[in-house]
DNA sequence: TCCTCATTTCGACATATAACGAATTATAAC
DNA sequence: GTTATAATTCGTTATATGTCGAAATGAGGA
C-alpha cells in the first residue's frame, strides 16, 4: 500500500505528470526541466525527489548535472505499467504537446546556454 | 489533463484506495463501506464523491440507499486499466485482505443489522 | 586554494485536503 | 402529515502539500 501511494500521490500533480511526460523524450537535466516548467529550481528539484521517492525515475549525476529519466521497465511491471497508462491519458493535451515542442528545443538548440545541454562529464 | 488529475488525485488517499478494492466484491451501500472502514458517514461520503467525479465508480439509489460499484469497463479504457492496476498493486497488503474479510461478514452476515444489506426497494 | 554554478535542503507562507459533527435532504414507514 | 433513517452538504479544524527565496552542498575550473 505504501508503495502504491507513493505512486499515486507522485502522479497527483500537474507539473510531476508534464515532468513525467517531458522524459519520454531521453534523459533531462533540472535546469532542463525549469526551463520548460518556468519553476523555480527548488520546486523543481522537489518534485524530482517525489518521482524518484515513488521509483518513477532514477538518475545520475554527471558533473555538476543531475540527468533524470523514466524508471527501467525491468525494475517493476507495476511502475512501467502505470508510466505507460499516464502517458496514454494525456494523449492530446495542449499542455504536454507545448511541452514537447519546448524540450526539442531546449535539448538541440542550447549548446552553450545556461545548461549545455549533452555536456558529458 | 483534468480527467487524469481528478483520477490521480482520487487514488491518491488510501481509504479511497481501500473503497475502491473493497467494491471488487461488487455493489456497496454507503453504511457498508462505513462499517468496513470505521470512519464518519460524512466522511466516506466525500470519498465516495471523489471517486465518482473521477468516474472511478457509478451508483445508483434504491430506497433510502445509495449503491456504488466499480465503473463499467466498458465506458472507459483508460479507467478499468487503471482501475486493474491498483487491484494489482495492493495484492498481498494486510489491510486490503482485512478489508475483504469484512465486507464479507458485512454482506452475508447483518440480515436487519444497521444496514439490511440486500434490501431492494 | 578559491570561485562558479547546478542542484538540493531549509524555512516560511498560502492553499488544498481529510476528518468530524451538525444541519439538510430525500425516502420510506407509520 | 409526522417520524425515522440513509446519505449528503456545510462549517470548522488540523494536517499535508506546492511554491518560493535563501542558505547549504558538491563538483569543476581558475
Amino acid at each position: 500500500m505504501r508503495d502504491l501511494l507513493a505512486i499515486t500521490k507522485a502522479l497527483a500533480d500537474s507539473n510531476r505528470i508534464r515532468i513525467l511526460t517531458m522524459l519520454r523524450a531521453g534523459e533531462l537535466c533540472v535546469c532542463q526541466i525549469v526551463e520548460v516548467l518556468g519553476l523555480a529550481p527548488s520546486t523543481v528539484s522537489t518534485h524530482l525527489s517525489i518521482l524518484y521517492g515513488a521509483k518513477l525515475v532514477e538518475s545520475s549525476k554527471r558533473g555538476r548535472w543531475v540527468y533524470y529519466r523514466l524508471a527501467d521497465p525491468h525494475a517493476s511491471a507495476l511502475v512501467s505499467d502505470c508510466i505507460e497508462w499516464v502517458i496514454r491519458s494525456v494523449e492530446n493535451d495542449e499542455t504536454i504537446e507545448e511541452d514537447r515542442e519546448k524540450v526539442a528545443r531546449v535539448i538541440s538548440v542550447c549548446p552553450e546556454e545556461l545548461c549545455r545541454t549533452s555536456n558529458q562529464s
